[in-house]
RNA sequence: GGCGCUAUAGCCAAGUGGUAAGGCGUGGGUCUGCAACACCUUGAUCCCCAGUUCAAAUCUGGGUGGCGCCUCCA
């Protein structure tokens, strides 16, 4: 399989280091707010990657951290006036809702900055006995320039860096291209002890540390927004290669950005949605829907059409599936036929090289869509047999199970007798071919909360 | 100013030099009491100009438009 690699710009054959191995690191969120569909394409993108590696038959050991101290975090918990734990511990919660909401498996090890305390303080400690940092005040700084190599992801040459970066007015650097790796604390701040006095770790040494730690000091893949590029990624691979002296990540994976009226959307602008209310309103699937009908790296333009042809294709796929479960119950026992087994054939190796090159998953959805064709003729042909219809299900499933959708169908919940009751007078009525008593009877059902309608396999009775 | 991405039908969106997937929507048709579903069908000289080539959406050069990053950000 090939990916994009952001270090190379280009598309590599993806070799792991261990041959059935492969060990990915994702940058996770700062928690001081409900997530916004802007970081849910993250989640979701790099999940289909692990799905699909799973599905390839690697063991992925897959780890995100959750940033529970920082800036942002303890002015939230400042203005309700309660601690920074709470806050982080709050909004940890709210991200597990909505990443389970969007079908997103939980990371193999979930760390956490303030749990990481350790890890931190002793990667502080090595880039300050080897010269790579400096303690200021209290303050520990990255000697940028003792990184000859820093700006190789982001492809910023040093100078031009220094040359267009905004002013940092804190003269107490020796170069204003450094940057914290340990903040002291600030009254009132939450902090820890460490060798340079109470402070707390700055933003980027925490992915170094906990990386290295759980993965080892080079890593298969390294995950995050575009975003992150610059400045982020590009200081953990400074502060993580000057501490080691070891490739700290073979693969770079970038995804694009959810664009609002084509600008950004990002909590700075304020031009954000946050997951919890599209999916009050579309439901978590769509989102999932969304983020997986388009590349990974391209850029998706929210809006209300696109959410609503969303819906309407999700639909499709949900009633393909329901379709050939009641075919199959009505199915007979019999051969697949080789026609079928040559589609069924043709679309998995269509689904598959669409996912091996550079996880195109715009591309596997034409394949699932494809097979949802062909499955749907196949659930109208009265000769078809229950094994070339189990065969195909599973083919569809292993597909929608990759890209993470389709995890809400419907249980045959337990229609209540009432229910029961009215759809049984209104197939009498139709039997009498009194129409508008079986339109009424229809619509009493819809009220109560009921759907009926005809398939070829019968009448059908679900939950609204 | 530096670095980079992007331009394909009404909308979304793939496309690996050989003559444009798929989805949504629209119009038409088949099936069904109706509806819904499904199936068939309806649609693009691929932003502009030049070049390379037997052949260009695809490669090269030059425009134009849109977007991003350049120490908060997924």
């Amino acid at each position: 399989m090939k990916i994009y690699n952001t270090m190379s710009r280009k598309i590599e054959e993806l070799v792991p280091m261990e041959r059935d191995h492969i060990r990915i690191y994702a940058c996770g969120p700062t928690v001081y707010n409900y997530i916004h569909i802007g970081n849910a394409r993250p989640i979701c993108s790099f999940d289909v990657l692990r799905r699909y590696l799973k599905y390839k038959g690697y063991n992925v050991t897959y780890v995100q951290n959750f940033t529970d101290v920082d800036d942002k975090i303890i002015r939230r918990a400042n203005e309700e006036g309660v601690s920074a734990s709470e806050v982080s511990e709050k909004y940890i919660a709210e991200y597990k809702k909505d990443a389970h909401g969007l079908n997103v498996m939980d990371a193999d090890i979930h760390p956490k900055v303030t749990e990481s305390m350790e890890l931190i303080i002793d990667i502080v400690k090595r880039l300050v006995d080897s010269g790579h940092a400096y303690e200021k005040n209290g303050d520990v700084y990255f000697r940028t320039r003792s990184f000859p190599e820093y700006g190789k992801l982001s492809g910023q040459p040093i100078e031009d860096l220094q040359a267009g970066a905004r002013i940092d007015v804190n003269d107490i650097k020796e170069d204003p291209l450094d940057f914290a790796v340990w903040k002291s604390a600030k009254p009132g701040e939450p902090y820890w002890d460490s060798p340079w006095g109470k402070g707390r770790p700055g933003w980027h040494i925490e992915c170094s540390a906990m990386s290295s730690h759980y993965l080892g000091e080079t890593l298969d893949i390294h995950c995050g927004g575009q975003d992150l590029i610059f400045p982020h990624h590009e200081n953990e691979i400074a502060q993580s290669e000057a501490a080691s002296g070891k490739k700290f990540s073979n693969y770079w994976m970038h995804n694009g950005y959810i664009n609002i009226d084509n600008k950004k959307m990002s909590k700075s602008l304020g031009n954000f949605f946050t997951v919890r209310e599209v999916a009050e309103k579309y439901g978590y699937e769509v989102i999932r829907y969304m983020m997986v009908q388009a590349h990974y790296r391209s850029p998706i333009n929210y809006c209300k059409e696109l959410l609503d042809a969303c819906k309407s294709s999700l639909e499709r796929l949900y009633t393909c599936r329901d379709t050939i479960d009641r075919a199959e119950a009505a199915a007979s026992d019999g051969e697949v036929t080789a026609e079928a087994k040559e589609i069924f054939a043709k679309r998995k190796a269509q689904f598959e090289s669409a996912m091996d090159e550079d996880l195109n998953t715009a591309d596997a959805v034409t394949a699932l869509f494809e097979l949802a064709r062909d499955l749907n003729k196949m659930s109208a042909d009265s000769s078809v047999s229950k094994q070339q219809l189990i065969s195909g299900a599973e083919l569809f499933d292993s597909m929608t199970d990759v890209l993470g959708i389709l995890y809400n169908r419907k249980k045959t919940d337990e229609i209540p007798a009432e229910i029961k009751a009215l759809a049984e007078k209104r197939a009498e009525a139709r039997k009498a071919k009194d129409f508008a008593e079986a339109d009424r009877l229809r619509d009493e059902i819809a009220a109560l909360g009921w759907q009926i309608k005809e398939t070829r396999q019968g009448t059908e009775i679900t939950r609204l």
